[in-house]
DNA sequence: TTGTTGACCGAGT
DNA sequence: AACTCGGCCAACA
């Protein structure tokens, strides 16, 4: 009924070593994946949790995007969590900045205009993490 | 241990 | 057009 479970011609998603029990995926693959992937986004430029999910291999996991992006904070080099929103091109990660306006302003300092916590022309800003592979 | 909740997303109703 | 639901999976209660 529910078609699109998991595509199963597609690589079987991320090789995160997925130790539940214990834990900390944090320190394997997928975290530095996705963080990977975030320094990537060029200056002035945004992408979404969606796209980073589907470049990382795990499509479905955009969540866990957001998940990253909130122990983002303490990674180093630092991940410019403030260039992702989500397909809509909203800010909806701004209350997990260290200042409710910090996302916005870090924006803004890059030139992206941000109106009502939504990105002006996001279909022109946006990157996707595939675009660098095709213009190489 | 089980259950619920997300900085999401696409499909269905 | 607004809403719900299922899927992912880590954290937390």
């Amino acid at each position: 009924m529910k078609k699109f479970k998991r595509n199963p011609s597609e690589p079987p998603s991320l090789p995160i070593e997925s130790n539940k029990s214990k834990g900390i995926v944090r320190d394997g693959n997928f975290f530095e994946a996705v963080y990977r992937i975030v320094r990537m986004i060029p200056k002035g430029r945004v992408s979404s949790y969606g796209a980073i999910a589907e470049f990382a291999g795990t499509r479905l996991s955009a969540r866990m995007v957001g998940w990253a992006m909130n122990a983002a904070g303490a990674a180093n080099p630092p991940v410019p969590a403030h260039r992702v929103v989500n397909r809509n091109g909203m800010l909806t990660g701004k209350h997990h900045f260290p200042t409710p306006s910090a996302m916005e302003d870090m924006l803004r300092a890059e030139g992206i205009e941000v109106i009502e916590d939504r990105i002006v022309r996001f279909r022109e800003l946006f990157w996707n993490p595939s675009d660098e592979l095709n213009k190489k």
